[in-house]
DNA sequence: GAGCGCTCTTGACACCGTCAAGTCCGGGGA
DNA sequence: TCCCCGGACTTGACGGTGTCAAGAGCGCTC
């Protein structure tokens, strides 16, 4: 499926490119004339550099909320698991977009309101799932809370892993699924119902 | 106490801005010219752009270590806490040096021993923790996802709470420490001698 | 007092993002 | 049919940045 438009060649150019140097390095340029193009031509279709940016962000959280979703809808089960390791999937196989979609100095969730929107479904997706969990009784700063700690468990794992030490840490991983599994059991969020 | 040497100078204002502005936009040339010396004399006393990137990661990981050393020691009765906690109070209060820490892509331990030295004494406070919290007849394969689940908190909420859309999404945070404990009490981390 | 190494300066280079203007071209109204 | 008009892209220029190379000042030592 080869990008037609040159606003598709170029995303995909960038995504690719970050998701093996970093975002950092990036050149505008270097990505236009590795297109075919003039230097000045994707700026015909991004604002700036930050438009490229966000333009990258929007495109991941899409992505990042249908992984969730379909994680839980295939592991009802036991949401918590299933959250986590959707998150780690997408982390891992879609590292171009991760990597920009959390950081708020390459892409402003502020100023753009389609950023925004998607952004904050890819939210409440999690918090969905932890009413789910903690059940209608549940206080609103329980929910709050644990919101977080997911939260919090769950894009942790994901930056130590994908560009973080965790891997020189601990040692080689061999089944990234199996760490996943033990992390949530580890942390105390897995399902409760333990077989 | 104000910086003697360049070296020392060059160090706090490069630490000092990415506070403020993240690392990616920091100019050598502007901290040099700001110091009131020529735009090459930090390159006497830094191999290159990621030499001080690097100096600052060796720099803020003693703090790290000092800082997590401190907090298990004045709480011992739950030292899983004391370290979230003193993760997420070091990430707030050195951001500078936060945000440079776990960036790779600015300073690879790889290939610098130094950073390679304490960035690994930094990982062994956390799994001498682990080892205290679950006791000598834990397995090895507990110990290392347990490791893994503490940092992936510790990281996950230090990360988003610094420049991540944490507090965007679940409202302003009025009591980081509260929010912390009740991060620890909902993962199922926190020390087990409940009240 | 001559040599030397350390610290810093000066100048140049290629590259980057961005502003401004010009070129090409297809499609719709007269 | 002609015109013109607007979008897609090119070309050129500018200031800023990291880095390489060479040189200047200066305290220390032999």
């Amino acid at each position: 499926m080869a990008p037609k438009t040159l606003r598709e060649t170029v995303l995909k150019a960038a995504v690719d490119y970050i998701a093996e140097n970093g975002p950092d390095g990036l050149s505008f340029r270097q990505v236009a004339l590795a297109a075919g193009v003039s230097h000045q031509a994707p700026y015909h279709h991004f604002s700036d550099r930050k438009g490229i940016f966000e333009a990258i962000a929007i495109e991941g959280h899409e992505i990042f909320t249908a992984t969730m979703l379909g994680s839980i809808d295939a592991h009802p089960e036991d949401p918590a698991t299933a959250l986590l390791d959707a998150y780690v999937e997408f982390a891992v196989n879609h590292r171009g977009h991760f990597r920009v979609m959390f950081r708020p100095d390459l892409c402003s969730a502020t100023d753009n309101p389609e950023l925004l929107r998607v952004s904050g479904r890819s939210f409440e997706v999690l918090v969905e799932q932890v009413h789910e969990i903690l059940g209608p009784k549940a206080s609103v700063a329980d929910i709050r809370a644990r919101a977080t700690a997911m939260w919090s468990l769950a894009h942790g794992l994901a930056v130590l892993l994908i560009d973080g030490p965790l891997e020189h840490e601990i040692g080689p991983i061999k089944s990234r699924r199996a760490l996943v599994r033990a992390v949530a059991e580890q942390s105390g969020m897995a399902a409760k119902k333990r077989r």
